[in-house]
DNA sequence: ACCTGAACACCGTTCAAGT
DNA sequence: ACCTGAACACCGTTCAAGT
């Protein structure tokens, strides 16, 4: 690592490595968030030219993946006190929470699946986690992919990075729809604009939870 | 077979409406997907300049928005038979199966939250389907919530365009997990891999919805 | 093998000037 | 009010040429 981190002078031009690139770009991630992470600009960086990143990262949405997986390896793995259910929410807490840090991230995460180190040891510990609990062995895979699909589509949501200008829209609508062509909507209007983040984000989880426990994978179709 | 390709191949440029600019995009996004439709494009599409559309259209993201909403006024109402569940079901698959049609418009989805006509009748029947369901009142709000971020996530992990090279490297990664170091994802290296995706959707879908129905809203913390 | 500058083919958005 | 050309400030990726 180079002791100066000052962006005068650069003493030496260190040598191009695929981790000292990914370092950079999670760099550029902290301080002006993802959409700044293009190879134009890590390459100015790095002090070189775009072409040359190529020879280490295939394009840009493997770059994005590969912050992704150094990022999920910051994830503090929560004590081991409670229960499984509530590790387990509280890992994928924790998950959603990093995401949340970084707008736009997650949304690399849910087109690119990934396939790090890290990602494959959070798989890991969600797997055991619903061992612990007794899920059956055939919904514990899939239960995992569901979960981390939803804590993953919750960090996107908020993806926007700024402009709260569309809730304001649904706001809108929402409270301007008509009672008689829409009763169900002005009914629920107080709820479905509800903004209390953790107590939603919880109840999904648990939602999500208690319906792989008890929800049976459905026959397979068509095996002759 | 266009007999000419003329400039005055447009009898008489039409005037610019919302409208017509939607129309026009949408035009775009089914010949040559979301990635084309940019503002030059469209506005190379309208014979006019790209500044333009500005009178109509905020920004790029609120253009998509208005294209979301469009297409989900073409979805389908599956016919009532059946239980409530089973139309809940069949309904999410219908706007699933719309957004897997147009890769990339599930993620604007995700981003930019829906407030058009055509997503507040889909919100209007997912309701009425949760109340025929007798999910108590205050559930269902959050719980269309849930069901269409759901739906809307899984189309967008699909929205790859191309590249099967991520499932690729996941795949390797998972069946060269070191059986010591990863048991679980060894053990269910199968199961992660599965890839019967209207099986998995239908049992996604089933999850949340049981626990919707089964899962009390948390209490509401400090109001004290 | 690695690195580079230059080029190709694009973007969104703003703005002064016209009608 | 609407429309426009031009400009600003960027992109990803490829490629021939250098080392």
């Amino acid at each position: 690592m180079a002791p100066e981190k000052s962006r005068r002078e650069r003493p030496a031009k260190p040598a191009l490595t695929r981790d000292g690139i990914v370092a950079a770009a999670v760099g550029i991630l902290r301080e002006d968030g993802l959409r700044k992470v293009t190879m134009r600009r890590l390459a100015q960086e790095l002090d070189t030219g775009a072409a040359s990143l190529y020879v280490y990262v295939r394009n840009t949405a493997e770059l994005h993946a590969a912050i992704l997986d150094e990022l999920l390896g910051t994830i503090p793995s929560p004590p081991p006190e409670g229960g499984w259910r509530d590790r387990l929410e509280r890992l994928l807490m924790a998950y959603t929470s990093m995401l949340l840090e970084y707008p736009g991230l997650a949304l690399s995460a849910l087109v690119a699946r990934p396939s790090g180190e890290h990602y494959l040891r959070l798989c890991e510990t969600l797997l055991t986690l619903l061992a612990e609990g007794d899920v059956p062995s055939e919904r514990r895979a899939w239960g995992i992919d569901l979960l981390l699909q939803h804590a993953t589509a919750t960090a996107a949501e908020h993806a926007d990075e700024d402009s709260p200008e569309d809730w304001d829209a649904l706001a809108r609508a929402v409270r301007d729809a008509d009672e008689t062509t829409h009763p169900q909507i002005a009914a629920h209007a107080a709820d479905l604009l509800t903004g209390r983040p953790a107590q939603r984000m919880s109840w999904g989880l648990q939602v999500l939870i208690t319906g792989i426990a008890d929800t049976a994978v459905p026959p397979e179709r068509t095996l002759t």
